[in-house]
DNA sequence: CCTTATTGCGTGCACGTGAACGCAATTGCA
DNA sequence: TGCAATTGCGTTCACGTGCACGCAATAAGG
């Protein structure tokens, strides 16, 4: 009819500003080889036509091998990272682009590994880096030498401020926080409260959870001011004596009906919650172990989102970007955080 | 280095069957020219090899329009089929396959103009079809019209039953309508509840929240056995009726604190539900006014799945199936319910 | 001023698929 | 038997992009 507008391509551009279809390939990508001139113009007729590249003849065309290195928490079978990772690898096989990645992992309980690790991936001299960022500081100095060094990176679910043009996707943690106080609590407004953390050595630096933790604490403090919250902390090496110390803790104070924890092993305190079902329980993340509990009744609501699936979007962006040689269009990805219950895990991608 | 094995492509196959390359895509295309021989080689080469079609090439290459009729209900600015129609809209455009829709709609409450649209529709001759099971016994004798013709078609958001070998993408109505009363009652046991439907004409036939009412109530009942559920019926088309007419059954029934709508437009009680902030609230479906009265808090939980995110991906997922010339390699496309309250609702997708 | 880099630009191939075209062999029909 | 239609198959172009290559014009160096 009358609209019938079709999809400029780089020859639309290439007419439009009057050089050959090369030339405006060269500018787009940055690859020299053009006067400053040329370069204005082409740069005029892709805003005039609004052209951007086909994705598909993109990737159907793109050869070149994209090393992306991911500085992120080694991990175990069934933890959060190995989640991550599998999203990594999911969307590096098949996201049309020729993804090859070089995982770098560090002990989140340790400043030292991750100066090692993040000094190996210099090395490699990667074509762009996906990183988490546990040690605040270490981070932000690393972030600066890759910006120095030219080499484009992102932030998983976690990220430094004062970095700015920089792609972050992740949740606002600080917002599940509240969410999970919320759903705790709810209706009742108890005297006190359990908050479990869950560490292998109390005392390190790295603290991922940190603005999660004070999400709970904030909302618990703003809309249930008479209500105290105490903190056991128990060790996930030595599984037995979990249940053991909630228990001291539980008849010490035989008032508690609501438990939380902030990070992602609420799972571990299935036995215990199965055998308290007067507690009311609230965790973060649908790793496979926390599904079943909050299945089977122990847990009575996850704060979440598809972890995987956040893996693959940040990587997808992240080399969307690097293909069209320029920073992501949208600085902060928020994901949404996902409210689960029994009744509605089923249909949740892979639990 | 060992693995490395590349992905298989149409030439692979083509050598692996002792044929050319134009004789595999005929094969796989089912566009005829082929021996019987020929096929079974080829079909065997494609298991053996694993192979698939690249989804970029093919969007690339493919220049055939395809022409979806979508047999929807017809709907005003801000409705629940707008968000669908919007959803339809951004895939064809941006779906790489030439995808061109055909909108038939029809009127809710009125079977006759279902009829009228769906005679229109095969009089078209798409290659396609996408529509909603409203009228039960007439979609299912649509539907095998439309089997015995050859016509691929898809159920959206509702299907009817005994129609095998179709794809269907939607929530399980049922299930969202247990989690609705869930969410409603969580740890209180009221005597009453009040259940509000929303109808222009309480008499017509179709019913396309039948299972998700049904869902609640079941929930009700088995829960909190102890409940009774009032059901007040109200007209969207005369606004003004409508708290005067909640006043009404309040006054007559002062202990009920708890209300539900099961269909997706809790956001017309928003006034009376603000001059009662004793009384909690559960809706459904994120449509932008639903959004406005949970962030405004005069409702508490909707239970919904992003709409528009939905159309999109049935439209996909068909538009994909039909470019493999196949029924979809997954029948039922099970959507997730989310759950959506005041601290998670920023970044859901296009409120 | 001559030789060699460098700059600026255009051309051509490849990616994997869809689909039209063309050609030979076979079949159908009178 | 003769000619057209059909069947079975291979070849070729197009889709839009990335990138290597190649050629001319200019700049740099002796």
């Amino acid at each position: 009819m009358e609209g019938e507008k079709t999809i400029p391509t780089v020859f639309d551009v290439a007419r439009e500003a009057g050089v050959s279809r090369g030339t405006v390939d060269r500018v787009i990508h940055k690859r020299g080889r053009y006067s400053a001139d040329t370069e204005a113009r082409v740069r005029e007729a892709i805003q005039r036509l609004g052209y951007s590249a086909n994705l598909n003849a993109a990737k159907l065309s793109s050869r070149k091998v994209r090393r992306i290195a991911c500085l992120v928490p080694a991990f175990q079978e069934g933890e959060y990272w190995e989640y991550i990772n599998r999203g990594f690898r999911e969307e590096a096989r098949d996201s049309g682009f020729n993804l090859e990645l070089e995982m770098f992992l560090y002990n989140q309980t340790d400043v030292e590994s991750f100066l090692q690790q993040s000094a190996l991936l210099l090395e490699s001299t990667p074509d762009g880096v996906i990183l988490n960022a546990v040690f605040k500081e270490e981070v932000a100095s690393f972030a600066s030498v890759l910006k120095q060094k030219g080499i484009p990176f992102a932030f998983l679910d976690n990220k430094v401020e004062g970095q700015d043009n920089v792609l972050y996707v992740g949740v606002d943690s600080h917002r599940c926080g509240e969410l999970g106080a919320f759903l705790l609590l709810q209706s009742d407004e108890p005297e006190e409260i359990l908050l479990v953390r869950i560490l292998r050595d109390k005392h390190h630096k790295g603290d991922p959870n940190r603005e999660r933790r004070q999400g709970f604490l904030d909302y618990v403090q703003e809309h249930h001011p008479g209500t105290s919250v105490h903190t056991v902390f128990i060790d996930p090496e030595t599984p037995d004596s979990i249940a053991p110390a909630l228990e001291k803790f539980i008849s010490e104070h035989p008032g508690v009906r609501h438990l939380a924890t902030t990070n992602s092993r609420i799972h571990l305190l299935a036995p215990f919650l199965a055998a308290h079902p007067e507690i009311r329980a609230v965790g973060f993340d649908n790793l496979q172990k926390n599904i079943l509990a909050l299945r089977e009744g122990q847990v009575d609501f996850l704060v979440t989102h598809d972890i995987a699936g956040t893996a693959r979007e940040c990587l997808r962006v992240f080399a969307e970007s690097l293909s069209r040689s320029e920073p992501p269009s949208l600085r902060n990805h928020y994901i949404h955080a996902d409210i689960l219950h029994r009744l509605n895990l089923d249909y949740y991608p892979e639990d």
